[in-house]
RNA sequence: GCGCCGAUCGGAUAGCGGCUAUUCCAGUGGACUGUAAAUCCACGGCCCAAUGGGCAUCGGGGGUUCGAGUCCCUCUCGGCGCA
């Protein structure tokens, strides 16, 4: 079986991903001499996916897709929640369809663990999300989690490193796991749950392009783009987030939105009141910031990215005339 | 000028005379296999023959004490009050 070839643009926020992602896209045909006749996007963005979360997200807008066709934005309603699961398996029918076509799929995003998940074929156990087990394991401290976790799968267990034995999210799936699994048989359990770290065989051949920036310079985009944000209505976007159906909102919960992160958690706490436009500004800019470094504590990983600065984009066309 | 209060890591704070000076925020580094913009962890003075050890440290100086961030005196700075 043929490997598909994929171009992954990622990188930590404000470096610019989606503008470069179009710019590319233009460019596919002359590039491949033909061999493609054009290129798709899809978005590697675990809160894009969601609809109207538009200014809050920074999602890209028709004009700005200047016609090329974009994947994965706008397919789940914020109420529920999107996994990479789905992420997976929608990217992977829009990746073959795109292929099929003769065009170049490029996956553009952030989202360093949905990027991974599909270009690395993660396997993931097949042991469905249990909201209610989940609600009531929330009440639980990590201690607690941790034995009972103990119990169910202790190979599981003993594999948890520091972080992830006092990480309630964490331990709250693999007790999920362990229950699901042992349903069916408790001995295989053990080593069902414990993931594995051989690598699949891979369907896909990715060229890596990242965007980044040096400290100072992101620090002052992402501030830039938040006061820009601001005018461009996002406070009333969550305002219209929360307003009943009725009256031609979407009945977002503060918890959900809380939960939604950034922007939209912050919004959620001046909404309620609870901290001023002033404190909203402040915490946000060093939450983003955090977010940002914790993009990059992801790709690092990664050797096989090639790096370059945002507004390089002749540079980046040049790269890949030799490799597409 | 007098009186009162305060001065502890980048910021904010805890600290009855007795072990290793607390916590929060920020910062730095990290983890991540079905919530990933989520969630979580570690580190935070200096020096060394570094899985250990040594020396510091609570605005400055002095004192009391076996022992001081903590008590006393004094100086400096800041806040409040009285002049």
């Amino acid at each position: 079986m043929n490997k598909i070839p994929l171009l992954v643009i990622l990188g930590p926020t404000a470096t610019g991903k989606s503008d470069l992602a179009v710019n590319i896209a233009f460019h596919v045909k002359e590039l491949s001499h033909g061999f493609y006749t054009g290129a798709e996007i899809i978005s590697a963005d675990s809160r894009q996916v969601y609809k109207g979360l538009d200014i809050g997200t920074g999602k890209i807008t028709k004009l700005e897709m200047k016609g090329v066709k974009h994947h994965l934005l706008d397919v789940c309603s914020p109420r529920k929640i999107f996994d990479v699961i789905q992420f997976k398996k929608f990217t992977e029918n829009a990746i073959s369809k795109i292929s099929e076509n003769g065009k170049l799929p490029i996956i553009c995003g952030g989202t360093g663990f949905y990027i991974d998940a599909v270009v690395n074929n993660i396997n993931f156990t097949n042991v469905q999300a249990d909201q209610k087990l989940r609600e009531k394991l929330s009440e639980l401290r990590p201690t607690r989690l941790l034995s009972m976790l103990q119990k169910l799968d202790p190979v599981r267990a003993a594999k948890l490193n520091t972080s992830d034995s006092k990480n309630p999210v964490r331990l709250i799936r693999a007790i999920e796991i362990a229950k699901g699994l042992s349903k069916y048989n408790r001995k295989v359990a053990a080593l069902a749950a414990v993931p594995t770290t051989t690598a699949q065989a891979k369907e896909y051949e990715p060229i890596y392009i990242g965007l980044q920036l040096d400290r100072e310079t992101l620090t002052k985009r992402i501030a830039n783009r938040l006061m820009k944000r601001i005018d461009n209505g996002m406070i009333e976007e969550a305002i219209n987030l929360h307003k009943p159906m009725k009256a031609g909102g979407v009945n977002l919960s503060w918890k959900r939105m809380e939960a939604l992160g950034l922007e939209y958690r912050y919004l959620a706490r001046l909404l309620q009141n609870k901290i001023s436009k002033e404190e909203m500004i402040t915490k946000l800019n060093t939450e983003i910031n955090r977010y940002a470094k914790r993009q990059m504590t992801w790709f690092k990983r990664n050797e096989a990215i090639h790096w370059f600065k945002p507004g390089q984009d002749d540079e980046i066309l040049k790269f890949l005339r030799t490799r597409i």
